[in-house]
DNA sequence: GAAGATACGGAACTCCGGTTCCGCTTGTCA
DNA sequence: TGACAAGCGGAACCGGAGTTCCGTATCTTC
């Protein structure tokens, strides 16, 4: 059940760890040119590896895919951790959602994974998911009952508005900063009136 | 250059006009239900007809796609158009939007091509893409002379804007309307204050 | 209603990308 | 250092999806 080889089980030999490093390094930097479009060869290939050797640590693509995402959605949900000291509640909300679409912006990587991740890869990552969304709702239950957060704004909400915001932040020419606009332009929307 | 058999050009043979029409349907039907992982094969079955016979219509899948999207394209600036007449000016412009939305919302074809249409599908569009974001700009400039829509919301954002909510409205459970909220939301966000 | 043009159907072809397989190499451990 | 397990490389395989081709059927026109 567990989708990452365990850290328990026999330790790898070195350099199979080192392999592994560079195929899930590779597969990044390839994911964030191709998007979905990504290929195993390819990223076999930029990892300096066999494909065979790709196969050898992720079964399928999937897989591989699903380790990706994994550790997106633990770059979250440390971020959205990290937030939770923060006394202004509101500020912790919208912190939380400027940082995960920086992040986005910042390495496409990150941001094509959510989308190049097919239904088949969301699996590996459940539990993270699940993890992420306990994170989220402890700043989003603050700011609620700090009243600055529009009450019926809710956790399962998130999904979607950080889906529509990596679009639009997609969609838009990089030219700088564009899209932090549509990010304020969401958060007034958010915030309590 | 034209995308379309051009109309003047010797009419279609009318089994062909009724084959062509079977075809544009089943492809909306077959993108509504599979997204970009539409298959000819399918589009061609479902409209009860052979693969040649799509091909006779269409050199290649792009252009079928380009079609759909043609359509699509053009509904929105229909929708758009007959909101000119609007006395006020940010129900105009929220109501194109909240339009936009209701038809993606209701049939997954719509919303689906624009996410299936891939880059080299959008060619075939371009001419009335045009002339939405022309209608479109009619709005916002009247909105802005009106004071009521944020003067850094700008007619280039509505791409964006309206790929973050098209994705939002998707990645959420159809469960009636959660989704009009998210709308509102951002309509709140783009009001001028 | 016959001739010619137009359109149709669908089997077959091609290309592409994921996956498998197995002989060879390299790390590990005694 | 030698033996064995673990890991590697990459050619070959395989299935799936777009596209082509051509004999046949259907419309249109005179």
């Amino acid at each position: 059940m567990s989708t990452s080889p365990d850290i328990l089980a026999r330790p790898l030999r070195a350099d199979a760890r080192r392999n592994r490093e560079k195929i899930i390094n590779a597969a990044r930097a390839i994911v964030a040119e191709r998007g979905e479009a990504a290929q195993i060869d390819d990223v076999a290939r930029k990892a300096g590896v066999g494909v065979g050797t790709v196969y050898r640590h992720f079964p399928n693509k999937d897989a591989l895919m699903g380790e990706l995402l994994r550790l997106c959605v633990g770059e979250c949900t440390a971020l959205t951790r990290s937030l939770a000291d923060r006394e202004d509640p509101w500020e912790a909300f919208a912190d939380m959602v400027r940082g995960a679409c920086e992040n986005a912006a910042a390495d496409a990587a990150s941001r094509r994974t959510w989308q190049a991740a097919g239904d088949d890869a969301l699996p590996y990552a459940a539990a993270e998911k699940a993890e992420l969304m306990d994170a989220a709702a402890l700043l989003i239950g603050r700011a609620h009952a700090a009243g600055v957060l529009r009450d019926d704004f809710r956790v399962d909400d998130m999904g979607g508005l950080m889906c529509g915001l990596g679009a639009a932040i997609d969609a838009m020419p990089e030219e700088d900063g564009r899209w932090r606009r549509l990010v304020e332009f969401a958060l007034d929307g958010l915030k309590a009136r």
